[in-house]
DNA sequence: TAGGCCATCTGGTCCT
DNA sequence: AGGACCAGATGGCCTA
């Protein structure tokens, strides 16, 4: 409320690198943001400067993921218990007889170079959420708290769906407009933008009744405030419960998260100003993706956090 | 003070 | 063998 600037991530992604380093021995418990961190830097692996791009790898993991599921874990028995000499014994045999045989020193060391790892693996995960977030209508502003991991995937794909919607409904208008016999005429296959010279008054009237995002599909020409992402989102918005902001919360307006009870009242979402749209998208709530457990109990409960 | 969110540590598993 | 990925645990910060 009247912390205008803790409004604003007061916490960093993570931590500069010069900082990151863990006295490994001395802590009585896990790491705490930086509660306890002393000398000693670990800058040994920050080995590129983490390119902004998910690598292949990172994509691959998340992705497929599903890989992994150790599943047992065993509770977690020896927690923190690492930092002695650790060989709690049942684990990959190699890496364990090395480690049996490493010196104090040299088990810190390794420890500090793995945990530097998952560090920097955070960290670009953390910036590939910042990148998200960047790209995600209302997700920034002066006034506008940093959205939350869950609440920018959630956004996101409401946004993605939104989107796949808008484009739905473009090719049903065009489709509707041409009849059968321009068949030959696809825009969404031939990049839509191309055409733009062609499109009729018809089209140019439909894309004026819907401006902006709603129909990213057509040309700037015809729709004035065409936007990107970041620029002038204007009729797209975001669930405002997730964004936390007073602002956002007073300024109402249906949620971006239709396809959960993210509508709630209202029925379709109205992208116009306040008006109800004629068209199907905003009539019928985004189809067959019935949000998920996530989704839809995510968002609830995420409404509850809303300010 | 409780609850949410986050960063970090850590051990295990899978992959290259 | 080393690295990536994952999930559990812990503690700190912030807000209602």
């Amino acid at each position: 409320m009247d912390s205008d600037a803790s409004l604003v991530s007061s916490r960093p992604s993570s931590p500069e690198p010069d900082d990151l380093f863990v006295p490994a021995r001395g802590k009585g418990g896990g790491g705490g943001g930086g509660g306890s961190f002393s000398g000693g830097t670990v800058s040994s692996s920050t080995p590129s400067d983490c390119p902004p791009e998910l690598s292949a790898a990172e994509l691959r993991g998340a992705l497929g993921a599903a890989g992994g599921h150790p599943g047992d874990k065993l509770g977690v028995g020896g927690f923190k218990s690492s930092s002695s000499s650790s060989s709690s014994s049942s684990s990959s045999s190699a890496t364990k007889k090395d480690k049996k045989q490493m010196t104090e020193p040299e088990l810190q060391q390794l420890r500090l170079k793995i945990n530097s790892r998952e560090r920097k693996r955070m960290h670009d995960l953390n910036i590939a959420m910042d990148g998200l977030r960047e790209v995600m209508p209302y997700a920034h502003g002066p006034s506008v708290r940093k959205l939350s991991k869950i609440a920018t995937l959630l956004l996101a794909r409401n946004y993605i769906l939104m989107l796949t919607n808008s484009l739905e409904e473009m090719k049903r208008l065009l489709s509707d407009i041409y009849g059968g016999h321009h068949a030959a005429f696809h825009p969404a296959a031939c990049g839509g933008l191309a055409h733009s010279t062609a499109l009729p008054a018809a089209a140019a009237a439909a894309a004026a009744h819907h401006p902006a995002v709603h129909h990213p599909v057509l040309p700037a020409a015809a729709v004035p405030s065409a936007a990107l992402p970041g620029s002038g989102l204007s009729s797209v918005r975001p669930p405002h419960a997730l964004l936390k902001s007073p602002t956002a919360a007073a300024a109402g307006g249906a949620p971006l998260g239709a396809g959960g009870g993210g509508g709630g009242g209202g029925g379709g979402f109205q992208h116009w100003g306040g008006m109800p749209c004629p068209c199907s998208m905003c009539q019928v709530p985004p189809p067959h993706h019935h949000v998920s457990a996530l989704g839809a109990g995510g968002l609830a409960r995420l409404t509850s956090d809303a300010k």
